[in-house]
DNA sequence: TTGTAAGCGTTATCAA
DNA sequence: TTGATAACGCTTACAA
């Protein structure tokens, strides 16, 4: 067993009240018994158990997260942020995942709540009605990082998606190219998918490009949706001279069927991706996309929620910049 | 505030006990009883408070893991790995970086304690004396994942890295491969740095080949380590074809400078990776590795931590299989 | 079938 | 400067 203040205060002859004002440095007490107490402490081990604490101040100095799975690469960061800022604070961070479509959500939320965490980030997560309706009942501070709730007050930190895919596809443009497929979207997500085809289409709009429908291919932001993508546009003889893809690892899968067929990127075909992961940086050759700010995501956004813990104020949403960051794997037209 | 079992008790007019193993389902209570008791639960939105739980269990149902960084991206698997077993078993996980060098290591220990978790995973960080001691004095349930600390009997689960880097070099010798580089090792590290190049010495010894240490490339399993290692291997004009890397991510800078300086993989280098991780399905050729099972090792060791919380028992350490993946960055010698 | 009450480790109020 | 003691939310003998 463990040693608790009651040990301490049988060991060193003062009483609990006293052991537990020392070892917080509440002060009010004498030289000798201080020094006594923390002697004593060290010599049995002692530790405080956070959840007694908890349990009497009603604060856990606990934040939840909850992500999708832990496999795609580019998470790292937001959670880095989050963490550096949640331990200069003071507060720990409990972390969960909830699956890629979020099948573990609820049980998240559940295990969030019954560890009664003083705030909760949830981030690239869609909430279904269901999610957002047990959310509301937590009554905890909430934040979405990355995604955000449509029709619901939630609070959100996020890129705008349109102006992304918009900047990313007009960059395309400025370079020359007219012909430009995307890759590995989802028509049916609201968050990351619809504003992104939609910028898609007005940025060759705006330019007065006729945009072709066969050019967009489904998928779900993997590497394999990259390859199935750009496969496709190539048996189908697309003539395309670039391809935006709406992730990094979509990319990959890209680049790697072109050079499989023997298309040099850039010089055959300009691509694009989105995330600016750390594979963007180890591709061949070296990815052009668009960059998320994750870490200063991650934390910006956890500060925001130590705030409104703080002091029970709502977070206000945020549209953070995004960038284009350029490296080689876009060639201008001429 | 959220609802308690008084809240209950008061509003069904029975007392808290009763409320209590109707909500535990532990049964002995009229049917009556338990129906009005769950539907002002209900109502009131009462969730359980874990820490309240937790402080007269004594126990917390928790385990701690401890991890690096989260930049790398093989760790995703081990963390799945731990946490669906864990889920499955009723158990929740809460996860802390400690940075690439452990430096927070001591506070992520720190904050395990305090929250009192059931029991404790390490993995991939190499534990001081400092770090040895405080476990130690912590006296909970402990298990090293993908790493071992020498000179103690803390329970580890890990490939054996000497067998697989020998297995790496000898699979490129039976390829015909005699001048064979080794890219990205710290030969400062005891646990995955000193075997691996001990592996790959003995494979080339056993074989009867001169080994030359020039072809040796110290590093820290980046990126970067392998664009420095492969540069320095071609500028000092070393006759090589094949390089075995410490990491799927140094592999990809061996590829990056390989295709810059247009030698082509596999047909004049031959490259072999070591962890699986998903980059190396994405590379430029698909990388040959070293897979270690990452997801298993998770559960497995998860399951072996669980039993020691269980029985009291102490964990038996393990060496478990590596797997060579073949794909296609390395070529056969005629 | 149900209730009373002690106890988990800690903080905080009040009194001394 | 210190100590008693109630309280936090819950479980669990023990009694009824």
């Amino acid at each position: 067993m463990v040693a608790t203040i009651k040990d301490i205060a049988k060991a060193t002859g003062v009483s609990t009240a006293t052991v537990s004002r020392v070892i917080n440095h509440l002060g009010g007490y004498s030289k000798e018994v201080e020094l006594k107490v923390l002697q004593i402490a060290k010599e049995l081990g002692y530790r405080k158990n956070e959840n007694a604490i908890s349990l009497v101040k009603n604060t856990t100095k606990t934040i939840g997260v909850i992500m999708p799975d832990v496999a795609t690469s580019f998470y790292g960061n937001i959670v880095n942020g989050i963490e550096d800022k949640a331990y200069d604070n003071g507060y720990s961070v409990i972390l969960t995942h909830a699956g890629v479509e979020g099948k573990r959500l609820q049980e998240s939320l559940n295990l969030m709540a019954e560890r009664r965490v003083d705030g909760l980030i949830i981030f690239s997560l869609n909430l279904s009605v269901q999610d957002i309706s047990t959310i509301d009942s937590l009554d905890i501070p909430l934040l979405l990082l990355s995604t955000k709730a449509e029709n619901t007050k939630i609070p959100y930190i996020k890129v705008d998606d349109y102006s992304a895919s918009y900047a990313a596809v007009q960059y395309l443009i400025k370079n020359g190219h007219t012909k430009i497929g995307l890759a590995g979207v989802n028509p049916g997500d609201p968050i990351a998918g619809k504003p992104r085809i939609q910028g898609y289409l007005t940025a060759l709009e705006d330019h007065h490009i006729q945009a072709d429908l066969n050019l967009i291919k489904q998928g779900d932001f993997s590497f394999e949706s990259g390859k199935a993508a750009m496969t496709e546009l190539i048996e189908q003889n697309q003539a395309i001279t670039a391809v935006f893809c709406v992730s990094d690892e979509t990319a990959l899968g890209v680049l790697s069927v072109c050079y499989t067929r023997g298309f040099n990127v850039p010089n055959d075909i300009s691509v694009v991706g989105y995330d600016n992961s750390s594979v963007s940086q180890m591709s061949i050759p070296p990815l052009t996309t668009i960059a998320q700010p994750f870490y200063d995501m991650g934390s910006i956004g956890c500060e925001s929620l130590l705030i409104a813990i703080a002091t029970g104020k709502k977070i206000d949403s945020q549209i953070i910049p995004f960038k284009l960051i350029e490296r080689n794997s876009v060639t201008a037209m001429l």
